[in-house]
DNA sequence: GGTCTGATGTTGACGCCGTCAACACTCTTG
DNA sequence: CAAGAGTGTTGACGGCGTCAACATCAGACC
């Protein structure tokens, strides 16, 4: 019987790599992704991996590129949906950016935690990351044509929105929010200001 | 000729391991900060540290502490002095905020980045983190009674204010913010955004 | 002044880690 | 059936954090 030890070749190892390291991330955060104990866990020897994985750093480039994807298309699904007021839409875009972040909070850490990966390109995370922005830019111009929000450089409005929903969901995640179990309330209180300090204003500044 | 080896105990290796990861971060990120490494670098063995910290978390707990103290000292000093418009302080605040983050960026992403020190308390830093943040409350609550800034709950507004500042220099450490040397710019704009939203308007919800 | 003791620093060792080189198996292609 | 590329394994190396045992020193106490 060879089910104990398994075959020679797993079949399809890199898309294990991928999920099982996902799987981990989320069990134990990032520091708990180990190149021998994910290759214990798929039944594979410590140096397996690299043959589909440069290094440790390639493989968690890859698992956060799926997050950043995964997340786009979330808010791709948002955003295409209904035909509600389009202030509402866009606020439902951050409100589901934040929930993205807190119901993965590891994954989220990891694609926007660099440390050590700084130093190289990473193109590959690098252009999903972009991907995702550029979906807010188009949101944000969209918006802009309609005459709901002021008609400023698109992109530096983009960083602005994104800087309050990613701010928000990276001191959720790491522990900073204390004194209120109304996370809810305060998502929905930091999209709403800052969409009011975007807003058209009659007689406004 | 002791000089090479330098005396049996060093004087006062606690504040040296301070000073010193201090500027290991600074140089190379936290991932470079090594214990063995800092013992070189202060002529002390690679033990030694372990007789003033714990562990190497310990260790880069309390400069991460450190770091906390030193932003809320320069905080402070802004708010301080002066006697600006109101709202004009306000944003100076917030900008200061950014600045320092983007002037230190490895000892700010030491400062939130968690991950491996979430299981434990560490009261220090948690101590240290929330007396800046009472700053920051204590700063909206001065605006509210003078009707700058809409009377809710202060706390919450204090996190949307937050959110935005500590999002874009998260952002900007982590190299996200592309296709705009106006980082200063993108400061003010986020700033005065979150103001706008935040502000009390004449027949405004 | 001499001695004792606790604080501080050193060395050796352990286990875990990422990674590489050399080797083993297997599937495809001719 | 032979060859070779792709995939997986084992052994080994150096670096890491950390602990136990030992060394040194400064200051308190007689």
């Amino acid at each position: 019987m060879t089910d104990s030890a398994g075959p020679y070749h797993h079949g399809d190892l890199r898309a294990a790599l991928l999920a099982e390291a996902a799987v981990m991330i989320a069990e134990g955060g990032s520091a708990g992704v180990t190149m021998r104990a994910i290759g214990q866990r798929l039944g594979v020897s410590r140096a397996a991996p690299y043959r589909h994985f440069a290094d440790k750093t390639a493989l968690l480039v890859a698992v956060a590129a799926n997050g950043f994807r995964r997340l786009g298309g979330r808010l791709q699904a948002i955003d295409a949906g209904g035909k509600r007021s389009s202030v509402e839409r866009l606020r439902r875009l951050g409100e589901e950016y934040v929930r993205f972040a807190l119901e993965n909070p590891a994954h989220y850490r990891l694609m926007y935690g660099r440390e050590a990966l700084t130093r190289e390109e990473l193109p590959e995370l690098r252009e999903a990351a972009e991907a995702l922005f550029e979906q807010f830019v188009e949101v944000i111009r969209a918006h802009q044509r309609s005459g709901l929000i002021k008609r400023q450089n698109a992109r530096a409005q983009a960083y602005v929105a994104w800087s309050a929903v990613h701010g928000l969901a990276s001191l959720v995640i790491e522990g900073q929010i204390h004194g209120t179990d109304d996370i809810e309330g305060l998502i929905r209180q930091t999209t709403r200001t800052v969409l009011d300090g975007m807003r058209v204003r009659r007689g406004g500044g």
